[in-house]
DNA sequence: TCAAAAGTTGTTATATAATAACGTTTCGAT
DNA sequence: ATCGAAACGTTATTATATAACAACTTTTGA
């Protein structure tokens, strides 16, 4: 079961998708650069997989995308061990709600993913804003419980798929 | 693999869990009278082993319960399909962040499940409708979005594991 | 320089979660 | 009593993820 069925995103008004993939790329080996990390060929080919369009891919999409390019079947392991290392390092993002992962447009900035999923054209929004985050701060303080991880996965319908531009 | 490991939960200040779990099954049964409902005794006791503890409970779990008290085997689909009568009625809810599911108590009013899970005795709590709820909608009205559905599920340590009685 | 240690990948097998498909039974309304 | 829908039993399969261990590579530190 692709989960690729419904149209390419409508993304990336001004430049192309193009662009997104290369600047993802280009800031995931500048991060690893800094840290010490190795982003080795598995990894930065699983990271720019994954950035291929801006809908949560699954783990067994990359995986048959890897056997097709290799011409040899990959199994599970390798595609979990880079998806880990991306998640680690704040590269990517898992969704649980879909079972999928989608790639992270600011990795040097730790946050938690809040996301915006449209049911219709499946692309995955991640919320900048705080608002969220605040509100989920406050209402965890006050019953005295300390935040470590927020999944916050909204489902609905995005603007261009309602019409509204 | 069982999620029961911890100890139970410490919940349930006044009256012990067992008036939760009386509690939920007597507004299940009136909630579903109304409906006109079919609240078979499969649905029924899978609710009740769902509401055993505060802690989410896995489709597998109470499938091996099922089975332990039945003598026989029971199948995957017998569960899976009492789980779904119980999350289309708002009778419990899933936790996308853990594969499983707990009871809802106010499964009167619809609403989105929010919740608090203890990563150290396993308890989820959930937050009524709130602050969360509103910062959802209002940063996704910003953006155009129509919301659906809200997967919120925070990981933390509750206030009792903390030692915040 | 070279060997030990740590990290990465290959490979096989298995664990865990959920659904498909189809026949049978039960229920509720005529 | 009969019919149709809903619920259930059963078998098989799909989907997602991890365990375990061997082979290879890189880094580190004598
Ligand atoms: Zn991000
Ligand atoms: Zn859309
Ligand atoms: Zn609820
Ligand atoms: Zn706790």
């Amino acid at each position: 079961m692709s989960k690729n069925i419904s149209p390419p995103a409508a993304p990336c008004p001004h430049h192309g998708h193009q662009a997104c993939i290369e600047q993802a790329l280009a800031t995931a080996v500048e991060l690893c650069n800094r840290g010490g990390l190795r982003l080795t060929p598995i990894r930065k080919r699983v990271l720019e997989l994954v950035w291929q369009s801006h809908q949560p891919l699954g783990a067994y999409d990359i995986l048959a995308q890897l056997s097709a390019e290799d011409g040899r079947p990959a199994a599970p392991p390798t595609v979990y061990r880079a998806l880990d290392f991306l998640l680690d390092n704040g590269l990517i993002h898992r969704l649980a709600s879909l079972n999928a992962f989608i790639g992270c447009d600011r990795p040097h900035q730790a946050h938690q993913g809040h996301f915006l999923i449209c049911r219709l054209c499946k692309v995955a929004r991640e919320l900048p804003h705080d608002a969220i985050d605040e509100a989920v701060e406050q209402t965890a303080a006050e019953l005295g419980f300390l935040v470590e991880q927020q999944v916050v996965e909204v489902s609905g319908v995005c603007a261009p798929c309602r019409g509204h531009a």
